[in-house]
DNA sequence: ATAGGGTTAG
C-alpha cells in the first residue's frame, strides 16, 4: 500500500492502516524492534521514502524510515543517506547522522555533506569535534579523493575558531582561506571579523573588513562588536555612524558596548537616538531593552526605567525571561522593591534569573528572611541556583545577620549544588562572619582559601575590623597585605588610610594620603546617583560640583542634628 | 534528474 495514499483512505474510512512502517502524523506506530519484517508488497517505492524524508519528520516516524530503507538495502544510495543525515541534524541527533557518515557509500562524502556535519558541530560548540572532520577532510587529499573545502566549510570552521579559548587555530584557519583566495569572499570574511571581534584583536578583524570586495550588515555590525568588545567605544562609534544600513542587532551591540563598559548614560541616550533616528526604521529588540534597563538600574534611573516597561507593556513585547529579569533588577536597585515583588510575583513559573534577581533585590533592601524565603521556593520548585544566586542568598544573610543558615549555604554549596565556591562567595561569606563579629573565625576562612584573597576579601574582613574596634587583629591584617601587594591596586590605599583613621593614627593616614597624591591613583573613586523628576544628580566624596551643593549640606546638617 | 548548507547582540 502507498504511504500517501492510505492516509487519505484513512481519513474517510478511520481505519487502522496496514502497512505498519510508514509515517503519519495522526498515529503513534509500534517500536521497530516489534516489526516483523514486512513481505515486499507492503515496501515503500525509494521516491515516496524521498519524500517523506523531505518534510523533516520527527524522531519515531525518521527511525521508521531508516528501518524501510535497511529492509530495501538503498543504504547506498547516496541521496537517501543524505537526506537521512539532513533529517537526523534536524532533530539534533548527531550522532546518528555520524555513524551514517562514517558509513557513506562513495569514496567519500560530497562537500556538501562534510559541511552540514562540520556545521552541526559548530552550532553545538563542540569545536574539537568540528576541527577533527575539517582535518579528515583535508587528508583526503593524501589519498587521491579530491573533495575540496569551500566557501561553507570555511565559515563553519572559522566559526568553530571563535567558539575556542585561544586564537591560534584561528590564526591557522586564517592561512588556509587565504591560500584558498576565499578571504575576499563575504561570509568568510564576516566570520573572521567575528572571530577577531571575539578576540579583541581589532587590528586584524579592521585588516579583513578592510580587504573584503563586498560588504553588508554583518560586516559593519561584527566589526563594531569588535571595538565594543574590546573596550574602543569611540572607534565603535565612528564605525557605526559610518555603516550604510543599521538593522536592530546593529543597535543592539553599541548599545550593549556601552553597557558593558559602564557607560550607562550613553546607553540611555543611544536608545533615545534609535527612536529619533528616521534611516533606520528599527525598534529595540530585546537586548536593547535589557541593556537599557540594566542601565537605569545602575544610574538609580527610576523615571526612565518606568518609562521602557510602559513601552514593553504598551507595544505588547513578550515579558521575556531576561525582561523581566531586568524589569526585578532595576525596580529592585531603583528602590522599588514593591514593584519588583508584584513583577517576580506575576511569573508563572519563574527561572534561575528570575529567582536570583529577585533574591538579589530583597538582599540589598535588607529583607534577608525574605530572601532566604523565595529561595527556598526556589529550591522546591527544584530551580537550581547557580554561582550568582548564592552571592544573592550570602548578601541577603550577611545584611540580615543570618549567620547560621549563611554559613550552612556556603559550606554546603559544592555537595548540594555542584558549585564550587568562588572569591566572591569567600567575600560575601567572610563578611557574614565578620559583620556578626566573627572575626577569627573569617581570618580562619581568609587563611584556608584555595584561592589568593583580593582586595574585596581584606575590605570586607578590615571593616568587620572596623566595626567591632579590634585594633589588634587589623594591624595584624595590614601588616599581611603589605607583604602581599606591595605595588597593589589603589583602593588598598584607601583602605589602609581609612582603616588607620578609624584607629585613629592619624600620622599613617597622612603619610599614605600624600604617597597617593603624588601617585595620582585617583581614578576609581566611589560614586552616588540619586534621580530626582527625572534628572541624575551625581555625587562624589567631598564633591563641590553641585550646582545646590550648600542647600543639599544644609538639609544634611538638619539631619545630622535630628539624628543625634 | 535535483535540491539540500551560511555569518551578528544579551
Amino acid at each position: 500500500m502507498r504511504l500517501l495514499s492510505w492516509r487519505k483512505a484513512n481519513r474517510l474510512t478511520c481505519v487502522k492502516p496496514k502497512c505498519r512502517i510508514c509515517y503519519s502524523s495522526t498515529f503513534t506506530f509500534p517500536a521497530i524492534s516489534q516489526h516483523q519484517i514486512p513481505s515486499q508488497n507492503f515496501h515503500t517505492p525509494r521516491k515516496e521514502l524521498s519524500k517523506l524524508l523531505h518534510k523533516r519528520p520527527p524522531k519515531s516516524q525518521l527511525k521508521q524510515i531508516h528501518a524501510q530503507i535497511l529492509i530495501q538495502q538503498h543504504s547506498s544510495t547516496a541521496s537517501l543517506v543524505n537526506s537521512l543525515i539532513h533529517c537526523y541534524l534536524h532533530i539534533k541527533e548527531v550522532t546518528s547522522a555520524r555513524l551514517l557518515f562514517l558509513q557513506y557509500p562513495l569514496p567519500s562524502p560530497p562537500i556538501l555533506i562534510w559541511n552540514v556535519m562540520i556545521r552541526a558541530y559548530c552550532k553545538l560548540q563542540n569545536s574539537s569535534e568540528s576541527f577533527s572532520l575539517f582535518r579528515h577532510l583535508l587528508n583526503l587529499d593524501h589519498l587521491t579523493i579530491r573533495v575540496l573545502p569551500d566557501v561553507y566549510t570555511f565559515t563553519f570552521i572559522v566559526t568553530s575558531c571563535a567558539h575556542q579559548r585561544s586564537v591560534v587555530q584561528g590564526r591557522i584557519v586564517h592561512v588556509l582561506v587565504v591560500r584558498s583566495g576565499l578571504e575576499s569572499n563575504l561570509f568568510v570574511g564576516n566570520s573572521l571579523i567575528n572571530m577577531y571581534a571575539v578576540f579583541k584583536i581589532t587590528d586584524d578583524a579592521y585588516k579583513v573588513f578592510d580587504r573584503m570586495s563586498e560588504r553588508d550588515v554583518f560586516s559593519w555590525t561584527s566589526l563594531v562588536c569588535g571595538y565594543a568588545n574590546n573596550g574602543e567605544m569611540y572607534q565603535a562609534c565612528e564605525v557605526f555612524y559610518k555603516m550604510p544600513v543599521r538593522n536592530d542587532v546593529s543597535w543592539a551591540v553599541i548599545v550593549s558596548g556601552f553597557s558593558g563598559n559602564g557607560k550607562y548614560m550613553e546607553v540611555l541616550l543611544c536608545l533615545n537616538e534609535m527612536f529619533c533616528s528616521i534611516e533606520d526604521k528599527v525598534r529595540p529588540n530585546e537586548a536593547v531593552l535589557v541593556c537599557a534597563l540594566s542601565a537605569c538600574a545602575n544610574l538609580g534611573a527610576l523615571e526612565q526605567g518606568n518609562w521602557i516597561h510602559t513601552y514593553i507593556k504598551r507595544n505588547g513585547i513578550h515579558e521575556s525571561s531576561n525582561i523581566s529579569t531586568a524589569l526585578i533588577d532595576m525596580y529592585a536597585k531603583c528602590g522599588r522593591i514593591d514593584i519588583a515583588r508584584l513583577i517576580f510575583n506575576r511569573i508563572p513559573r519563574p527561572d534561575v534569573h528570575n529567582f536570583t534577581s529577585m533574591i538579589s533585590g530583597l538582599s540589598y533592601h535588607g529583607l534577608g528572611e525574605h530572601a532566604l524565603t523565595v529561595f527556598n521556593r526556589m529550591l522546591d520548585e527544584n530551580v537550581n541556583p547557580n554561582e550568582v544566586t548564592i552571592i544573592g542568598v550570602l548578601n541577603a544573610c550577611s545584611h540580615s545577620g543570618l549567620v547560621e543558615e549563611g554559613s550552612s549555604i556556603f559550606n554546603n554549596m559544592e555537595n548540594l549544588w555542584g558549585l564550587e565556591p568562588q572569591i566572591e562567595h569567600y567575600g560575601c561569606y567572610v563578611d557574614l562572619l565578620g559583620r556578626a563579629g566573627y572575626l577569627e573565625k573569617a581570618l580562619e576562612v581568609v587563611k584556608s582559601m584555595h584561592i589568593k584573597p583580593d582586595i574585596v576579601i581584606w575590605r570586607a574582613l578590615l571593616s568587620a575590623c572596623r566595626i567591632h574596634r579590634n585594633i589588634f587583629l587589623g594591624n595584624g591584617i595590614i601588616d599581611f597585605i603589605k607583604q602581599l601587594n606591595s605595588d597593589g591596586p589603589s583602593g588598598s590605599e584607601v583602605l589602609l588610610s581609612n582603616l588607620y583613621a578609624s584607629l585613629g593614627n592619624w600620622e599613617k593616614v597622612s603619610e599614605l594620603r600624600k604617597a597617593m597624591g603624588q601617585r595620582k591613583t585617583q581614578s576609581d573613586i566611589g560614586c552616588s546617583w540619586i534621580e530626582v523628576n527625572g534628572v541624575v544628580h551625581e555625587f562624589r566624596v567631598a564633591d563641590k560640583l553641585h550646582p545646590q551643593i550648600l542647600e543639599v549640606l544644609d538639609k544634611l546638617n538638619e539631619l545630622w542634628i535630628v539624628l543625634s
